[in-house]
DNA sequence: CGAAATCCCCAAAGCGCTTTGAACGCTGGG
DNA sequence: CCCAGCGTTCAAAGCGCTTTGGGGATTTCG
């Protein structure tokens, strides 16, 4: 049943019908009651392609996910969707996936952005220097960003206290007594990965400790690469008491080193994690349960689909500039340094 | 640019100019190469909206997902979703994201149908009786099935060989004088899981072995479900000597209960996982590395979204039903089941 | 009581595409 | 020389909705 079939049905207009589903004023409360009713009865739906012609907007979010082999953050993702999803259907708007690789990124966003087929996109993980933000920006179509960009200005866009977690847990460990501390950060070009970075400096700068005791690396978060990172570090001369590790998943990698070496942690090597609550691998069942600093990452789609549906609504871009804190949560994986048995010259060892 | 300003530049009607554009006959060569290169120089795109109100059909493609606060599958469903788009984005077709509980899931099926935002459907881990197929059955609503329907009569659909697989990592277990077993399946009401099932009874059959030694749990994958299922079975008088794990999580569910339990893997517990190839977690990854059966989730992703499109291009349904053999890959976590020092009696134990 | 304001409602014009039905110019057989 | 037949092209009618620009009733005010 369309909406011609509805009108006809009630002797009204097409005009009188419209209005009255969509609550405009210019309609009576009798007739909109009646309209109502009868949409109710007949079961009429209006047809989205229709409205969306008619309309010019479609309805819809646009989220574009990279389908490359190494779908590094998969956990990640769909807790993160599951969020965006979550608002979203309570709007009644969709969400449209379009997959792509990091190459040919920039063309699917400026698709999405000429075809209309969204009215506007979620950009994630911000870069440094984002191409995708410059192009949105140039065609003035409308998004928002989850993580922060490096410049803001303009931009609305939410983000957890990277900086603050990796200030607190590197704090944490130092009054643990811990000194060589290896960080395994994520890839260099992230804002995020900046931002921890600088997070857990300050830490030690503020401790009044030397910069180089912090032996940072960036590097995809896999498990794996965790892995390997970690079994170098720690056979070297150098070898740190605790790991800073960008996820949960960058911990497995480290505990799995560990073990293979012999090591025990907590007691002969501390773990702190960044965990955005993944259901599927919930930091307190790791063995040891892991220290963690905490945030929820399918809250945060949740907020930011909000903000991408305010900004289809009209809201100015850059009206919206969260940071959200973060919680440091001590488990199992975090003690004391051990006692420093090799004396503080490791250089001498080899 | 749309199709009228296109064709007034080439002083053509927007007959000629859209049946150019969309290889239809009726047009000759010379002008068709006119218009393809007008549009190319003018970066003619032509608008979904309108082509969907035009043509009825929406050039995309409906996944329903499950949003509840436990996504269970979720690195699973992510890898699934990449193999989606891999094939859909090379169709030009739109991957349109139903968010939905399991409660309202069949309202969601019924509004994608009747909306026609989307072509086709992809139903994925059919149920026993499964109400979803019945509602596109009975809408006559194109949809191809990702897993095996309990009815399969008239529908397309892929699946991996979920009974084989089973089958053949229990007899291996069996050769390797396993006789108590313990099988962490997913939820009974997936065919998956029934399938999963009686391979593993299958296997027990063949080797002659009673059934009663297949100790047989379902429950949703989780790993924490996992971990609580086996040290329950690992601390009674019927000890396993090995068990067959639905996924790599529960398999680390398991490895984690043995880990605190004392147990050695392999040398006191075998392990057999199936693995769908998870990026985040690859089974040669964990400690020790998992026997599993292997098959990848991401191309059974393709292979359904190429059958749905096949579907829209006007395939009969039913025309496809695949059934991807499983291979056994042996590795780490399988050995020779220990000597039974406590004899075959262990009812006595208590 | 007439004019202006107020309410409701309507006819019709798009939105940008596809597709039907017709017409055009040309060739070739009768 | 005429007409059927073919290859090309076109004008116009939708697809189902929103929205503009009125226009009857009814009320309100001078």
């Amino acid at each position: 049943m369309n909406l011609k079939e509805l009108a006809a049905e009630l002797h009204l207009s097409q005009t009188t019908v419209s209005r009255a589903l969509n609550g405009y004023p210019e309609v009576s409360e009798k007739t909109r009651e009646i309209v109502l009713a009868a949409a109710q009865r007949f079961g009429y739906r209006p047809s989205p392609a229709a409205r969306r012609l008619a309309t010019g907007r479609a309805h819809a979010l646009g989220v574009v996910f990279n389908a490359e082999r190494n779908a590094l953050m998969d956990p990640l993702f769909v807790e993160y969707l599951a969020g965006v999803a979550e608002t979203s259907a309570k709007q009644g708007f969709d969400i449209l996936i379009s997959p792509s690789t990091p190459r040919d990124e920039i063309v699917t966003f400026g698709r999405l952005a000429r075809d209309g087929t969204v009215d506007v996109v979620i950009i994630s993980g911000p870069k440094l220097t984002d191409e995708r933000i410059a192009l949105l920006n140039e065609l003035e179509f409308p998004f928002v960003v989850h993580g922060r960009p490096s410049d803001p200005t303009g931009i609305s866009y939410i983000d957890i206290d990277n900086f603050g977690a990796f200030q607190q847990a590197t704090s944490f460990l130092i009054q643990l007594g811990h000194r060589r501390v290896t960080l395994i950060n994520g890839e260099e070009h992230f804002t995020f990965a900046q931002d921890r970075s600088r997070g857990a400096a300050n830490a030690f700068a503020a401790a009044g400790l030397p910069n180089d005791m912090l032996d940072e690396h960036f590097m995809p978060m896999t498990a794996e690469n965790a892995y390997h990172c970690a079994r170098q570090a720690l056979e070297s001369d150098a070898r740190p008491t605790a790991f800073l590790c960008g996820s949960a998943l960058v911990a497995l990698g480290v505990l799995r080193a560990a073990a293979e070496l012999g090591l025990d942690v907590p007691r002969d090597l501390s773990i702190v994690a960044h965990d955005d609550e993944m259901p599927a691998f919930p930091a307190d069942q790791f063995h040891p349960q892991l220290t963690t600093t905490r945030s929820s990452i399918r809250a945060a789609g949740a907020r930011v689909a909000e903000m991408a549906l305010a900004r289809v609504a009209g809201q100015k871009p850059g009206a919206v500039a969260e940071v959200w804190p973060v919680q440091l949560i001590v488990r199992g994986s975090t003690a004391a340094a051990p006692e420093r048995t090799g004396g503080k010259s490791d250089g001498n060892r080899s």
